[in-house]
RNA sequence: GGCCACGUGGCGGAGUGGUGACGCAGCGGACUGCAAAUCCGCGUACCCCGGUUCAAUUCCGGGCGUGGCCU
């Protein structure tokens, strides 16, 4: 059975990297980067981006091709995949998607709005507004212009009200409507070999702070030092344990402190991360990757 | 040994004679362009024993423990 592309999917540090460079190279495959944060060039090391003798061992996209100072996007994202997909046809491969953000994810199969881009000046208006009058006053606005929209959202959510009022203020239009019909989802129509990464917690939990403290080893300090001054309003900003590295770097936090910070917030967000994939993606080939392997899971459905 | 203070959930930390704040951690959940983000929900914890009281975590006595001071 010949497969379109193969998705992994799996909570950070469940080695979904090293999964997907072993299927590439066992079926001819290009790993394609499905994760938010290891599109950063100036991260490497604290986003756990394959090494360059991995990468040598099997074609690899979408990793460290963008500047953390860019505002990337799960829209650029989206459209980068496409360009990946294209590549690899010229190139012959199997498309391998491996990563652990479930929007991207969401991306690939379901679709997403075909909204414009906002402009920044829209973007850095409706924040400052934000900041200046806060979240539930700008709902209430939101809510005169786009009560449909407004209604779906949580007064006390800025992310999300922010991004429905300046979709509204940059293209007169509710964002409950965009969402209305979202655009073909990049992967339509394809056979997809899709799996999920499913380690046992403690096993998790361990392989998070033993990882942690090898990227520190390994010039994790010398990264967040670099990205010191890095506008904290950009997505790159929230990279795990950046911040706490940085205060470590200044002397605020002891290394034990920075590394519990940035252990915990890893927990945690591997957490939400099988809260995602838990209930999205449950059709998924789900496998617990301290018993089994990719290659062999592939090879039962590829028989 | 004496004196003083304290003893609240996994941790930190308020408070009260009758419904036991809050923060952190933890757990569950949501999720359509910042998503490693953002948001939502979840806790019969008052050291032990006796006494007072209609009612003790709260008052009294004793015990144990911790910290400090003193000899």
């Amino acid at each position: 059975m010949k497969f379109d592309a193969v998705l992994i999917a799996g909570p950070t540090a469940s080695g979904k990297s090293h999964q997907a460079l072993a299927l590439a190279e066992e079926i001819g495959g290009v790993v394609i980067n499905a994760d938010s944060m290891q599109v950063y060039r100036e991260a490497p090391i604290l986003t756990a981006q394959p090494s360059a003798a991995e990468m040598a061992r099997a074609p690899h996209l979408l990793y460290g091709h963008v500047s953390a100072r860019d505002a990337y996007s799960v829209g650029r994202w989206r459209e980068d995949a496409i360009e990946a997909l294209a590549r690899a046809r010229v190139m012959g491969r199997v498309p391998i998607f491996a990563g652990g953000t479930g929007m991207y994810f969401m991306a690939l199969t379901d679709g997403l709005a075909d909204i414009p881009a906002t402009p920044a000046e829209v973007r850095d208006n409706a924040r400052a507004l934000l900041d200046d009058i806060g979240v539930e006053a700008l709902h209430a606005r939101l809510t005169e212009r786009d009560p449909l929209t407004a209604s779906k959202l949580r007064p006390s959510d800025p992310q999300r009200v922010l991004r429905a009022y300046e979709v509204f203020e940059s293209t007169g239009r509710s964002l409950a409507d965009w969402q209305e019909a979202p655009a073909a989802p990049v992967l339509k129509d394809a056979h997809l070999a899709a799996f999920v990464l499913d380690p046992p917690r403690e096993q998790r939990r361990a392989r998070i702070a033993e990882r942690f403290e090898k990227m520190l080893e390994a010039g994790g300090l010398e990264e967040a030092r670099a990205l010191e001054g890095l506008d904290p309003a950009l997505p790159a900003a929230k990279l795990l344990g950046l911040r706490p590295l940085q205060a470590l770097a200044k002397g605020t936090l002891t290394r034990g402190e920075a590394l519990d910070g940035a252990i915990t917030a890893s927990r945690q967000f591997a957490k939400r991360q099988m809260t995602w994939f838990r209930h999205r993606m449950p059709h998924y080939i789900w496998f617990d990757p301290c018993v089994s392997n990719l290659i062999t899971q592939f090879s039962h459905i590829s028989a």
